[in-house]
RNA sequence: GCCGCUAUCGUCUAACGGUUAGGACACAUGAUUCUCAAUCAUGUAAUCGGGGUUCGAUUCCCCGUAGCGGUACCA
């Protein structure tokens, strides 16, 4: 046992370099002049170079909520892992995250510059700070030298499974925590590399009321674990840096993921140590996938769908994929939606105590739907703007031709776009090309077409007709007059359920006459309507495929 | 192993202790006399198991089971 002038004078050798006092630092980071309501939330990532789709989620709940307080988002970087950091990591994930249309007001803006009155905004930079609580709690005894090896810190965790108890290093396990002076002296002094760790007063047996924003009420067991707060290398460990941080930066209250929910009686603890006010939280839940009958959270490794760059590189619409997340967020988004197509997701009213408790399976089934209804909402103007956009970076023949030809493009795009009957066939800007190809020769040359088991003749005969009737100026009721004419003079039926009541009298129905015009003019089976195409494409490029099509048949 | 969180259609979820357990996606069928998409209509489909409490339990309590998370000088 050591008493508590040992205690200080430890302190005081420990961090020589450390001049200001735990008050000094408080001095340094004055209470936000904001009100109770405007929130200040932030997004602490690891530099890893990975941006998870997991992160957008988290990120975009601090984001929205911050904005719709009037509050303020920053940005955290938490590199206190040396051997994860990756080169450029602030920036894929400050520039990932613009993509999404989240920035933030405050923190870091690249690797180099940050932006805002509470910083630094980077882990690294802040060790001075770190080290003046941690030398206060050394000195009050609240924490201690360690100099467990990894090697004897295995020994004595096979030990407690061989007895079947926890493991950890923690009470009668924590061979530092009451080290006499002396023997804290003689391998201080020998060099030997040392942790600080907290000296624990708690109590496995003691449980804990807590709330969690989004779980609602929860018991936790108290903390007993002698956790390191200063590693080795003089770097705080995660546990340390967020109640210190997140408190000087005067965050209203923390949401982070699922997997902290474990460690929060631990940092409860920290908080107290350190005359903290204590921070509530929201735990996020993880997205997660199916995966052999089993449930797993989206991995980075195994999942391509788990990595943001998937969504850029499919072309999904960012909003369409923000929309996706909300709805797992608060299930009760679709129908606010549907209610105000118009307005931003700024102005949903998203509550922590509506997020799912439990993960929720990714579903890329309905993020295809939600995407689909996102773009179906938009004009041809936008969709070519976001279409070009994606072309610009993944498809330099679909760019080309948008460049080169903007009204065209613009007129393709509005088919079926306006009025009541809304195409919706568009889940991404990948789908773009395959709806325009047809309408480029270039394109449509290298189209693999598909054909029709009609008989060679008969196709040429309603074709020939077709072209010689064929006028521009036709109305569409006018237009499918002329084919229905077509139809009954070869032998087709122009009434549907006439023909279904007895087929054998006839060749076919009407439609299968406008098919077979159909298929000349795009080489598909399946398309918008075919009297707005046809309007589109214009007369000369019709009658050029419809006689190129006979020659070929 | 231990600790904790969670549990309603295939998926996301709704339901002051009283509902024929609702909606959306997906799926299936039908209607739309040019196909497809869309739209509209209809349909298939769920309270994890067992005990309590209660006149009455998806809802509250306990046990079990399962899934997830944690159990680091990683975050």
């Amino acid at each position: 046992m050591r008493t508590e002038q040992e205690n200080i004078q430890i302190a005081q050798l420990l961090f020589p370099e450390v001049k200001e006092s735990v008050e000094d630092i408080f001095k340094r980071y004055p209470k936000r002049n904001l009100n109770e309501e405007q929130l200040v939330l932030r997004f602490a990532p690891s530099p890893t170079g990975f941006l998870h789709i997991g992160n957008v989620y988290t990120s975009l709940v601090g984001y929205l909520l911050s904005k719709r307080s009037n509050g303020m988002f920053l940005l955290r970087i938490e590199d206190t892992d040396k051997e994860r950091e990756v080169e450029n990591g602030i920036s894929a994930i400050v520039n990932g995250l613009k993509g999404f249309g989240i920035h933030f007001d405050e923190g870091m803006k690249n690797e180099l510059e940050s932006e805002g009155e509470y910083g630094p905004y980077i882990q690294s930079q802040r060790i001075d700070i770190y080290k003046v609580f941690a030398r206060d709690l050394v000195s009050k005894g609240k924490a201690y030298l360690c100099f467990a090896t990894p090697e004897e810190l295995e020994e004595i965790r096979e030990k407690q499974t061989s007895m079947k108890v926890r493991t950890g290093y923690y009470g009668e396990f924590a061979k530092w925590r009451n080290a006499s002076f002396d023997e804290v002296m003689k391998n201080l002094n020998s060099g030997k590399p040392f942790v600080i760790r907290l000296y624990s007063n708690g109590n496995i047996e003691n449980k804990i009321n807590s709330v969690d924003l989004i779980k609602g009420g929860v018991t936790v067991s108290e903390n007993d674990m002698d956790a390191v707060l200063l590693k080795s290398d003089g770097l705080p460990t995660y546990h340390f840096a967020h109640p210190i941080d997140d408190t000087l930066m005067g965050i209203s209250f923390v949401t982070r993921g699922e997997e902290w929910f474990a460690s929060q009686s631990l940092h409860m603890e920290i908080f107290k140590v350190l005359y903290f006010k204590q921070l509530q939280y929201a735990h996020i839940s993880p997205l997660m996938k199916m995966d052999e009958g089993g449930k797993r959270k989206l991995s980075k490794r195994k999942d391509p769908e788990a990595a943001v760059s998937f969504y850029l590189e499919n072309g999904f619409p960012i909003e369409g994929v923000k929309e996706y997340l909300l709805n797992i967020a608060n299930s009760n988004f679709s129908d606010w939606r549907i209610q105000n197509p118009e307005k931003g997701i700024v102005e949903f009213d998203l509550k922590l105590e509506k997020f799912n408790k439990a993960g929720a399976l990714f579903d890329i089934t309905k993020l295809n739907d939600v995407c689909k209804e996102y773009i179906s909402r938009l004009s041809a103007k936008q969709v070519y703007e976001y279409a070009l956009e994606w072309a610009r970076e993944y498809d330099s023949r679909l760019f080309e031709k948008l460049t080169n030809h903007k009204d065209y493009s613009i007129e393709i795009l509005n088919i079926e776009r306006e009025g009541e009957k809304i195409r919706k066939d568009i889940v991404k800007w990948s789908d773009v090309p395959y709806q325009m190809e047809l309408f480029f020769d270039d394109m449509y040359k290298d189209m693999k077409k598909e054909s029709l088991d009609m008989s060679l003749d008969l196709q040429k005969d309603i074709l020939n007709e077709y072209l010689d009737t064929f006028y521009m100026g036709d109305s569409a009721p006018e237009w499918f007059g002329k084919i229905k004419e077509i139809g009954i003079k070869n032998g087709f039926c122009a009434d549907y359920k006439e023909y279904e009541k007895s087929p054998k009298k006839y060749k076919g129905k009407i439609g299968d006459v406008a098919m077979v015009i159909r298929v000349a003019i795009t080489g598909r089976k399946q398309t918008p309507d075919l009297y707005q195409v046809i309007q589109v494409m214009g007369e000369n490029r019709i009658r050029e495929r419809i006689k190129e099509y006979i020659n070929s048949l």
